[in-house]
DNA sequence: TACTTTCGATACGCAACAGTAGCGTAGCGG
DNA sequence: CCGCTACGCTACTGTTGCGTATCGAAAGTA
């Protein structure tokens, strides 16, 4: 049991063998940490196996040994990312609450998931299971920041605008982002608060 | 003049020659037919040069005999774009313009813009210049929208309303396809309408 | 110690693709 | 007719990148 904790085998992984040398876990850290970094910065069709064995100071043959190919160890790596949980403000009033919600969520989607969508972009067309892993990740983070929103809000909220929240804010951040090209700055996350969600959370 | 009409040369083409055997213009229009549907079809890293060649019925001479390389082809292409204005419903009353703007965008975007929006996060990474200029198509597109939409529109609306519909209409049709990965029928069409377009547009 | 497996290093084989070159032919203008 | 250019075709160079093979050394286990 404790052995099973310490191999966690991800259903991309390869079989760890019973005998011989043991694999090192600091590697499998490295190789994974290296592609999503890699991944976020220049997307799936840029990323490129030496890079990834480049970054993490791996020989190819290590990474080979671990994941059948290329898409086997993308999706490990997205698979194995961290959920980034948002920090939950006291909630003195629910415009506080909301202006430091998607602050934090737009920074978060300016740095990680805008790469993420592209290679999201890129990969639905030949992937079509690696594009299904990504919005399951995607989505993860979105509920999981809606609910602490629900949980724990200054003014009690209908249940359905949280959900509204969901759909609309990330929605917006991202279109600014990718279409507009302009920064989600503080004027921007005002704007997004005040003229858009508060009005449809209140009125729902 | 009329001849300059007729060889339009937009700043990518490299320059026509005054002598000899004149370019055949069906075949510019056959390459930049192809660049646009291929592009939107597996996104720009996919493209390739072999495969806009072969179908356009063009040999790849001579498409580098007009365009420098890759990059300038697309940028070509896509400034070759036809607009796409949606139709324009005639106004009975503000629900219904709504709906049929909505249904046209859901479309258009599903059909169209998320392969121009791939080709544009992966291009943003590589050429800065040819992803201001996706951001400019799309926009444009956008802009004719809700400038109809402002004309014409059965109730009188406030000047921001029509801005917000642009923010905040796309960006949400573009977040169910991409992120969220389900289409864009007539219950969610509905549902953006009623629960987040007119509550936001009326309290405006 | 014998066995098994990991790991790094390097070199491959293979395919795709950007971009170029040369050749022969087809059109257009002077 | 002559000069110029477009066009298709084929072949070619150079690069990139996936995935494999091989070899020797290291590190566990029986």
């Amino acid at each position: 049991m404790a052995d099973a904790a310490q191999a966690p085998e991800s259903s991309d992984m390869i079989r760890y063998p019973a005998m011989g040398r043991p694999r090192d876990s600091r590697r499998d850290q490295a190789i994974l940490d290296a592609t999503l970094s890699l991944l976020t910065e220049v997307g799936y069709e840029q990323l490129s196996m030496e890079a990834v064995a480049g970054r993490s100071e791996v020989a190819k043959t290590t990474i080979y040994r671990r994941y059948r190919d290329k898409a086997a160890l993308v999706a490990a790596a997205v698979r194995h990312r961290s959920p980034a949980t948002p920090a939950q403000p006291a909630g003195k009033s629910l415009r506080e609450d909301l202006l430091s919600l998607v602050k934090w969520l737009a920074r978060s989607i300016a740095e990680q998931e805008v790469g993420l969508l592209g290679a999201l972009f890129a990969g639905m067309r030949n992937d079509a299971r690696l594009a299904q892993e990504m919005r399951q990740i995607l989505r993860r983070d979105e509920t999981a920041m809606t609910d602490g929103l629900l949980r724990q809000a200054a003014e009690p909220l209908a249940p359905g605008a949280a959900a509204l929240f969901a759909e609309v804010a990330p929605a917006v951040i991202l279109h600014r982002i990718v279409v507009a090209g302009k920064p989600c700055d503080a004027a921007f996350v005002a704007h997004l608060v005040d003229d858009i969600l508060l009005p449809l959370m209140r009125n729902t």
